[in-house]
DNA sequence: TTGTACGCGTTATCAG
DNA sequence: CTGATAACGCGTACAA
């Protein structure tokens, strides 16, 4: 058969030009010899890689995967294809995943930003409305925002505890160079101020998520001399539910009690946290939502040829399970 | 200043050929410029696009989340991007994810295939020693492989249950389409086989695996009217965490108690499962392992052009906790 | 409606 | 050691 490459090109293409016959005729062929065009040469020559990138910054989290399994699921039926960096909240890191991203002329990057400095997002300032921001706003930055209310939620997880009666409470949170950490962190304050009192800062730890660390910064408390902690506390409030348990395992290897002895909250709601022993009281992260908003965009420009900016606003709530006792009778 | 094309090419690659001092000509006025290379032309020029390509069937499965997120954070200090492609345990998406990424010319596939069909697999069969399955050995396939014994897990699980005292038990499992069900199920015959008894089909219960699967697997055995099941059981063993999480749900929603009225046993060992109430027995998978030997191929392959093609075999192991009542005492 | 020729941004080859 | 040129596989303007 005598077809030109160009001509296979349109067909393939769905052009307009091309008359239906030769079209079938081509269809037909390339499903035979199973053919798929090269997607680094369209890419190149179209200027569209078909390629959605996602850069956060613990993958391991539920509530990252969740929502970045939704996109990918979604996405892939309109050839789409998405790739992942963990940025480990580190800014170099995430600079260098942005430019390993950038120079593979993605269509869309979502990013949960490791700092507060807009620099390293500046280096997507081209890609404006192709850029999804999941956290909070940056002034004077032009792209999509999905803003979550980690405020609102530090709120909800002191006031929880301060309702029932803890005043003497520690805070594990995410260094506050995360740009979300320092709102939560001020959430907190805010509900102490409601109820006329103040969280000293040295009842604040800094560290990253996770169980262990979420123990350590337990276990360094505890004085073994005096077999007690060296602040009082009866109240814990983390950044995440893997703090959570790393508060649980550090209570069990001090054969202290949850929640008679200590206190603890959680933040994001993973799956299992209605399981746990006690079920996790925590702040429940609306990553439907945050999914949903996410491919509400993605379909909007990338399918539909919109050229708005999008600017969600989403609020996490409290979900109360039995990991914080009541101190109030 | 003069330098061509070509030079300052050669110069960012490290070619030996160029001289020093031009190279640090280069690279200067490359910072200076921000440069960084188009991977999509780097890709369609030199047939290596820096790409590493996962297809998993669950990306919210903890254990696949960790070996993703090890592979990922290690190949990006190469200049490896990873992307990753939720089969979701159904070939036709799997076949369209293969496509979809073999069109990308990846460096690696990382495959957990979905079917013990190889007809997918031979899709990537000109990738050959840059092809890693994950799960079990297919026959006359040319890949590298990580195999990991589910065989020995379902009969590890099993044992325990059978050395426990239960001998009516239900398995509630992925479709046995996917390739590593059959081996478990297999496992768990071999156990009951060993104690002199037999598992009735019936009792083994098809479902993807999730916490509303393993919940509704057991809500369905329940006669509302009787008010007990239809088929009697003292003990579950799944094929991951998700599902017995399902398990202990339904057993709440029925006022049940697990271990006391229904014991279970897990598979995979969510990093949550020792915080359950009670605490989750489960079978390990040794994900540290599968993730370094992944990641050992990819470094001998990728950067030291290794041609060899590797065959791990990876064991599971019980863990052993307060989810499986002992009837014999 | 179809075909020809060029360009996308690199790297590889080969001549200088 | 450096520079010119071709080629990677596709999309598109323009010619036929």
């Amino acid at each position: 058969m005598g077809i030109s490459f160009s001509t296979v090109s349109k067909a393939l293409n769905n052009s307009p030009v091309v008359k239906e016959e030769t079209r079938q005729l081509v269809l037909q062929k390339a499903k035979e010899l199973d053919y798929a065009p090269n997607m680094l040469a369209r890419g190149l020559r179209s200027k569209s890689s078909k390629t959605i990138a996602a850069i956060f910054n613990d993958i391991e989290n539920p509530v990252l995967t969740y929502i970045y399994r939704k996109i990918s699921i979604d996405m892939a039926k309109y050839g789409y294809t998405t790739l992942i960096c963990d940025a480990q909240f580190d800014p170099d890191i995430e600079r260098s995943n942005i430019l390993s991203v950038v120079a593979r002329m993605p269509d869309f990057v979502i990013i949960e930003p490791t700092t507060s400095d807009p620099a390293n997002l500046k280096l997507l300032a081209n890609m404006a409305n192709r850029v999804i921001v999941l956290g909070k706003r940056y002034p004077g930055i032009n792209h999509n925002f999905i803003q979550i209310d980690y405020e609102l939620g530090g709120y909800l997880a002191a006031k929880e505890l301060l309702a029932k009666g803890h005043r003497d409470c520690l805070v594990i949170a995410e260094p506050i160079a995360f740009p979300i950490s320092g709102q939560f962190i001020h959430g907190i304050h805010r509900a102490y101020q409601d109820h006329g009192l103040e969280l000293e800062p040295e009842r604040i730890i800094y560290t990253h998520a996770s169980i262990e660390n979420g123990s350590k910064a337990i276990m360094q408390l505890w004085d073994y001399n005096e077999k007690r902690f060296k602040i009082n506390f009866t109240g814990v409030m983390t950044f995440n539910d893997a703090v959570a348990y790393g508060v649980y395992k550090a209570a069990s290897h001090l054969a202290l009690r949850i929640p008679q002895d200590i206190s603890v909250i959680g933040f994001d709601d993973n799956p299992l946290s209605a399981f746990s022993l006690p079920p996790l009281t925590t702040i429940y992260l609306p990553r439907e939502k945050i999914a949903g908003s996410i491919i509400e965009i993605l379909h909007n420009v990338l399918l539909h040829n919109d050229q708005e900016i999008y600017n969600f606003f989403l609020e996490p709530y409290l979900v109360s399970r039995d990991s914080v006792n009541d101190l109030n009778n």
